[in-house]
RNA sequence: GGGCUUGUAGCUCAGCUUGGAUAGAGCAGUAGGUUCCUAACCUAAAGACCGAGGGUUCAAAUCCCUUCAAGCCCGCCA
């Protein structure tokens, strides 16, 4: 039964393309049918119109009465109805509730997470391995498949500088000991215009595939993936793809001939550039006057290549709004090339971390933060607020990690996508209100309740149902729409915020409706378990494990 | 100078796509709640001329124009 579908049923005898609202508060309705805009056709003030619609509409079984108030015609839906419907089939369907066909056949991928070989793994791409993650959550319950790829940063000038560093600065036991951070040190020294002939030259060098020049690459690339995985492992994401920008290095030269070929590339300050000033882009420089490529180059290649792999419904890029210039270049440059599918290219910016002053962080200054030192500086809070909440606590080491975790990704997953956020360690250890423990202690409570009572039925007939528990459930109807939205809006915030009012509604109903001592209780139990299934798969689009004690 | 983003309560934010009734949360502060399923919780009151100014409209936080402020980007970095 869908209530909207039926109302607007009714309303279509009487009315063209009605569409509905939500009352700002429940006392006045469930659904309202504004009538002001019909004002002017029908040369009728709007409350008349509503007077008259009122008295030609009656009320069914599902919609239980209808009332004028002002311009608007308020319908009032049989909670009872939506109660057994929403519940029952949440029950029979548990977490795939909300699923759709939707992109059955049809594969997304998402460029994602791509941190920096030899540079510490930054706040920025915990952004977007956090957002990243939770799009493809949201694709896949919708059916897509999706394809995650780390596009490691592993080329490019920086390891002309690297290599300088190391060769000059560089100590062996430092490196064994202490990896990112030396690699940062040496790189940080070598930074600076004295060193920047010399970085070009073994950039060069390692694009022609000298000898030393790629041992030592290879060594920087594999002592950083190893440190990026123990963060993996913590965050607890993993990819389907693991990539780089070298793996197209032997593929560049096509695409360079492909844009010669096509007549786009022009010689500019002994440099090769697509211009594309008429575009308002500026121009996009393919490769540098020493003839090694850019990222613009090995961007470009990377797509090309992908849609021949995947044939992709849509390519997500996952990475910081400051780039924004560079993808509506190499998507336009795509585009120039012929390719129909650039238009499916699609940047998903995110904002910035800034610093406490609100500027951004540079790594070039060394003021870095370690990711590592963050994560565990959450969790071993999260356990502190353990062993004084719930100090007899089984497996606390594992459940603070999903504590601290779901506190970050939630933290950065309910704010809008492009607004920047001011980096401050104290809101990551904030566990209490809007935030991720929040909305795993709700569940962990629903829990609580189960393990002690059970029941065996499966269907329910719900009766005599108080505010709270009528909120809850509305709530709980809303969940597909939810995901579809986040969908549409490519928003995983939809689904954050969607989550907390659900949490909110949940413990309103734990404190005013008691479950086990209650001639309610099978009903109410069937409410407690529709919740769960539904917190804990909201939770899980946005990346968040949920724990059954906390 | 050009492009993009942001500006809503003391603080952090949602709502703007698709205009609609009294602008929603969380934190902090105030007043309450635990013989009862986990108080990482709940309840109540308080707190906002929605950056400013104009316009469109029966109706503007939401759409349009102007303006101010902050952030990011603008050729050999990624």
């Amino acid at each position: 039964m869908d209530f909207q579908k039926e109302i607007i049923k009714l309303l279509e005898k009487h009315v063209k393309n009605p569409t509905l609202e939500i009352p700002p508060s429940k006392e006045l309705g469930d659904y309202a049918f504004p009538c002001f805009p019909l004002a002017r056709e029908y040369k009728k003030n709007p409350i008349e119109i509503a007077q008259d619609l009122h008295k030609k509409i009656k009320p069914t079984k599902a919609i239980e009465k209808i009332t004028v108030n002002g311009g608007y015609l308020n319908f009032f839906i049989n909670k009872e109805l939506l109660a057994e419907e929403v519940i029952n089939q949440i029950l029979k369907e548990k977490e795939k509730y909300g699923n759709s066909h939707l992109g059955k056949n049809k594969t997304i991928v998402i460029d994602m997470s791509s941190p920096n070989i030899a540079k510490p793994f930054g706040i920025g791409h915990l952004r977007s391995t956090i957002i990243g993650n939770s799009l493809s959550e949201i694709h896949k319950k919708l059916g897509f498949k999706t394809i995650k790829i780390n596009y490691l940063g592993d080329w490019g000038t920086q390891f002309g500088k690297l290599i300088v560093g190391y060769k000059k600065f560089g100590s062996a036991t430092k490196l064994k000991k202490n990896p990112i951070e030396h690699l940062l040190e040496v790189y940080v020294k070598a930074n600076s215009e004295e060193y920047e002939d010399e970085a070009r030259a073994w950039f060069k060098k390692l694009e022609l595939g000298d000898k030393e020049a790629l041992k030592l690459w290879k060594f920087f690339r594999e002592l950083s993936i190893k440190e990026f995985d123990k963060i993996y492992k913590i965050l607890g994401i993993k990819f389907d793809v693991n990539s780089g920008e070298s793996y197209y290095n032997n593929k560049m030269q096509s695409t360079i001939k492909e844009l010669k070929t096509k007549n786009l590339l022009e010689e500019s300050e002994e440099a090769l550039v697509v211009n594309l000033e008429k575009y308002n882009l500026e121009v996009c420089l393919i490769q540098k006057k020493d003839g090694t490529t850019l990222y613009a180059t090995r961007d470009i290649t990377a797509a090309i290549d992908r849609y021949k792999k995947y044939k992709f419904e849509k390519m997500l890029y996952e990475v910081g709004s400051e780039q924004q210039l560079h993808f509506k270049q190499f998507f336009k440059v795509l585009e120039l090339l012929g390719y129909k599918w650039a238009k499916n290219c699609i940047h998903i910016e995110h904002g910035l971390y800034l610093d406490k002053e609100g500027k951004k962080f540079a790594t070039r200054k060394g003021k870095t933060v370690f990711m590592e030192e963050i994560l565990q500086e959450t969790i071993d809070l999260a356990k502190k607020t353990i062993e004084k909440k719930n100090p007899k606590l089984k497996n606390k080491d594992e459940i603070a990690r999903k504590i601290a975790i779901g506190a970050i990704f939630f933290g950065d997953l309910k704010n809008k996508r492009n607004n920047n956020i001011i980096f401050d360690i104290e809101r990551f250890l904030d566990f209490e209100g809007d935030t991720g423990p929040y909305l795993q202690y709700s569940y962990a409570r629903a829990n609580s309740i189960l393990e002690k009572v059970k029941t065996k039925k499966t269907t329910f007939k719900l009766k005599n149902l108080e505010e709270p528990e009528i909120e809850l459930i509305k709530k709980l109807s809303a969940f597909p729409d939810i995901v579809n939205q986040s969908y549409t809006h490519l928003n995983p915030a939809i689904i954050a915020n969607y989550s907390t009012e659900l949490a909110q509604n949940f413990n309103e109903f734990y404190h005013k409706c008691p479950v086990i001592n209650s001639e309610y209780k099978e009903q109410r139990i069937s409410i407690v378990k529709a919740f769960m299934y539904i917190i804990k798969e909201s939770l899980s689009l946005l990346g968040i494990e949920t724990v059954q004690e906390m």
